[in-house]
DNA sequence: TTCTTTTATCGTAATATTGCATTATACCGA
DNA sequence: TCGGTATAATGCAATATTACGATAAAAGAA
């Protein structure tokens, strides 16, 4: 089908499905490195470092801003992007916190 | 198209997107979170458990599988799953690695 | 106003993912 | 060997994702 059966699992376990799947492509890990590099960026440097058109690109940004890791404020005739730092504080958090219970776990088959 | 330019990206990104790929799904954080409260477990155990057909279960587990997050032992009639450590270490890793650095990140627009 | 620049959105096409019923396959006990 | 039980594989249907060209929208320059 395609269709996610979200209802029937937890908000918590859809929260974080929801968050890994917005690093989920290579473009968007591309952007990402990218803001890491720069701070801010605009789409027009995006589309000159990825291999992907410009529609594409402004879909990419589209995914992470849902997903709030990046923020986009308007300046003249170009948009410039930045990490939220407070929504990465919670995806840290959550992924921290799964990390550290696999960690702790050591029987195996 | 629905076709991801891995090719266009590096190593490192598609890997980076590939582990979250395998945990972007609420179904397969569910097995996990099984598998941290059993240590180990059986498909049948996940059935019980998940809101998801026998076929539908065993797809994720695979997924999960072949991202190399799980390993799976025969064991008689039933496949024993539990966590790959060794794996985890690189996940956890790589996504640490990723953390630290946006961390560090101050400006914003 | 008109042109240019920049970004977003729409429409389309192709592939991927999700989910399930059904069908193999494998092992064990009688 | 034959059933019973359990997992895996296959095939299908429906939705989601990815990618891009074309178009729209918004702001500044000429």
């Amino acid at each position: 089908m395609g269709l996610t059966k979200s209802e029937a699992f937890t908000k918590q376990q859809n929260e974080v499905a929801n968050l890994a799947k917005a690093v989920a492509h290579p473009a968007r890990i591309a952007i990402l490195e990218h803001l890491l590099k720069t701070d801010v960026c605009i789409t027009g440097d995006l589309v000159e470092v990825l291999p992907l058109a410009q529609a594409t690109v402004s879909q990419h940004l589209r995914e992470l801003k849902k997903a709030g890791l990046i923020k986009g404020d308007i300046q003249g005739t170009s948009v410039c992007y930045c990490l939220d730092k407070d929504k990465w504080k919670t995806f840290i958090n959550t992924f921290d916190n799964l990390f550290e219970r696999i960690k702790r776990v050591t029987k195996c088959c």
